[in-house]
DNA sequence: GCACAAATCACCCGCCTGGGGGTAATAGGC
DNA sequence: GCCTATTACCCCCAGGCGGGTGATTTGTGC
C-alpha cells in the first residue's frame, strides 16, 4: 500500500517551456507532486521506476521513440500507473492506438491548465478524461449507420458471419434452415455488390452497417 | 438556419420531481430554454417535432417504450438533434447500445446539475460528454490485452481471419505461402485450445487479444 | 383488403477451403 | 549459443462457399 499523500506525477514532454510550465502548475497545486520530468521516452524509461508515479503525462510527438510506441513499455514497467496522453494531434488512428495500448485518458494541448489538473484527479478516481472533440470521435466510432440497405435479419446474419461462424452453424443457432441462410447471404451480397464473405464484412464495417 | 438564440432543450423523464427539477434548473440558466418535458417516450414522440429541440435529455428506464428503444425513433424524427442519455444504469451493454444508436453523450444521474448544463453546452460544441466512470468503461473497451500468448505474426493472421478472408487470400496479402498460414493457424488453435475459426475469433476477442 | 417487402425453404452445380496429422530449415533476440 | 518466431512442405478428406432460379408464407403500410 502506497502513502495516501500527494498524487505523484511524471511529465514526458520535449518542449522545455511546456514541460516546465506544467511542472510548475501541478507542483504548486495542493495534493499533487512532480515526481519527475523528462524530455524523451528513452530517458524516462531508464529512470521512471524510481519516481514511482501515480500518473504519467505523455506527449505523443517526441524525438526518438514516440510516446505512442513507448506507452506499452511504460505500462510494462509500471502496470498500475495511469497514463494520460497529451497532444496536439486529433487523428483517429493515433487515438485508438493509444487507448488500445492502455492510455487512461486523452487530452489535447489546448486544454486549460486547471482542466489538466482536474483530469489527473479524475483518472485517479477511476475516470477516463478526454477532450471534448476526442470524446465525440470515440463515441462516433460506436455509432451505427441507420440508413442500412440490409434488413434486420440480413444484418443479424452478417454479424454472425463476421464472427467466423459457418452457414450451417448460423442456421442451427437461429433455428432456421441452411437454405434460408444461403438465401439471406445471396441477398446481402447483391445489396452490397460483393462476391465474398470478406468483402461483405469490409463493406458493412466501412459503412457501419454492422 | 436556426435562430442562434437559446439552446432548446427537451426532457424525457418519468419521475416528476427529477423532471421538473432539471427543467427549473435549465430553464433558469441564461442561454437555455426548455422546449418541452415528457413523462414517456410515447408522448414525446407524438409532439416533440413541434418543440424543435437542439438537445434531448433522455432517461433510459421509462414505463412503456424504454429510452434506449426510442432513441432511433427520435433520431429519425430529428436527425440533427443531439441526444444525451441520463440514467442510473452503468451497464456496458446499455451504454454501447445507446452510443450505437446515436446518443451524443451518456451521463449518470448523480451528475451535479451544473455539470448537466455544461454537458448540454459541450454537446452543442461538438463534444461528447460522459460521466467519469462511463468514459473509463468506453476507453477500456478499446484496450488490448498485452499478455497475449500469440506472437505478433499469429495475432496479425488471426486479425485477418476475423475479417473473413480465406487462408489463400491472407497468404497472398502477406506475401507468404499458404502452407505457412496454415501452420500459423494450427499454432493459434493449439494456443487458444479451439478447433475452428469462429471459436478462435471468439476466444481472442473475449480475451482482447485482437 | 391489397400490394410489396421480408423471411422462409428448395434443388441445381463446381471448386476451393478448412481442420488435422506430421516434419524441418532459417532467421532474430537475449 | 540457445530458444522461439517465422517460414515452408507433405499427407488426407469432409464439407463449406458462391451462384443460379424459383416458390411459399408472414406481416406491415396505405
Amino acid at each position: 500500500m502506497k502513502r495516501d499523500l500527494d498524487i505523484r506525477v511524471v511529465i514526458v514532454e520535449d518542449d522545455e517551456t511546456i514541460r516546465e510550465g506544467y511542472a510548475f502548475l501541478i507542483g504548486n497545486t495542493a495534493g499533487y507532486k512532480i515526481a519527475g520530468t523528462y524530455a524523451s521516452c528513452e530517458d524516462a524509461l531508464k529512470k521512471i521506476e524510481h519516481d514511482d508515479p501515480d500518473v504519467i503525462l505523455l506527449d505523443v510527438e517526441l524525438p526518438g521513440i514516440s510516446g505512442i510506441d513507448a506507452l506499452p513499455k511504460f505500462k510494462k514497467l509500471l502496470p498500475d500507473t495511469h497514463i494520460l496522453i497529451l497532444t496536439v494531434y486529433e487523428q483517429e488512428l493515433l487515438i485508438f492506438r493509444a487507448l488500445g495500448s492502455g492510455a487512461a485518458g486523452y487530452l489535447t494541448k489546448n486544454t486549460p491548465p486547471e482542466k489538466i489538473v482536474a483530469a489527473i484527479h479524475e483518472v485517479m478516481e477511476g475516470g477516463g478524461p478526454m477532450s471534448a472533440h476526442i470524446a465525440r470521435m470515440v463515441i462516433s466510432s460506436f455509432k451505427r449507420n441507420d440508413s442500412t440497405p440490409l434488413t434486420r435479419r440480413e444484418t443479424e446474419i452478417l454479424e454472425q458471419i463476421a464472427t467466423g461462424k459457418s452457414r450451417k452453424r448460423i442456421a442451427d443457432e437461429l433455428f432456421i434452415d441452411l437454405e434460408t441462410v444461403k438465401s439471406h447471404i445471396k441477398n446481402i451480397y447483391h445489396k452490397l455488390d460483393v462476391h465474398s464473405k470478406a468483402d461483405a464484412i469490409k463493406a458493412a464495417k466501412d459503412n457501419k452497417f454492422i
